[in-house]
DNA sequence: ATATTATTTCGAGAATACTCGAAACGTCGG
DNA sequence: CCGACGTTTCGAGTATTCTCGAAATAATAT
């Protein structure tokens, strides 16, 4: 992943509207939502919603189908890995990673193990 | 955290400049660097640099302390945790996250088995 | 005290992003 | 074909962010 996708990424997420949508398609999973669901449950007007959701779009965030009337919205699961991986690329270092493992991206971890037991931030 | 931290941080990391900030000190790692080296390396006038910094550090990014005339930015890899976590909270549903689990952040996956052979985005 | 270094604050112009109503566009049912 | 539905495009006003030189602040050395 290029520094400039990385940023347009971001800057997509970098909305609370936006982030409430990715993370509802996030959330929904493959099967994704329409629209006009999102625009009701999120109580956003559809040209403004439409906006946001190409923002997401463009970003490759998430991707979009249509089905008959509708169109379907859901995330890019490989879009928002990359952007984690890219965020903590060489964390603490190239070649000492063991070094403070724990510090980074331990979120798997936490998954594997227990539950949301500690939440980090 | 909340939405409105979570879209200070992606805010904060949504510029070319602050990500590559970011990054830099993500790989640097505890010890962090200099506002100075930070402003040379990247060749942004301090002024602008500043700036950046500020916006990293309000949104709990990084951290600041002063050692004599200089100061030190480091990394905060608990909030990167608590933001990868935000982003992938409850990922295709509560009750069914092995249904895609491999699609869910396999990042650690990736890191822990080979090395970074599969580059999802 | 004075100079030097490291960094921040101030300020204002330039650029970019957000909102949302009205109108247009694709799709389906009758 | 015509109406209805779901969604997008257009446009203009409003708001926010970015940039960076000049001046101010903090810390240290002579």
């Amino acid at each position: 992943m290029k520094a400039t996708e990385a940023v347009a990424a971001l800057a997509a997420l970098a909305h609370e509207n936006r982030l409430a949508v990715y993370r509802m398609l996030v959330e929904a999973g493959p099967g994704g939502l329409n629209a006009g669901t999102i625009a009701t449950r999120l109580k956003v007007p559809p040209s403004s919603l439409t906006f946001h959701l190409q923002q997401l779009h463009r970003a490759g965030l998430v991707t979009q189908q249509r089905n008959s009337r509708q169109l379907i919205y859901a995330a890019d699961y490989g879009s928002m890995n990359g952007l984690v991986g890219y965020l903590t690329e060489n964390c603490c270092g190239v070649g000492q990673a063991q070094a403070c493992a724990i510090a980074c991206v331990p979120v798997a971890e936490i998954k594997k193990s227990g539950r949301k037991s500690s939440k980090a931030a």
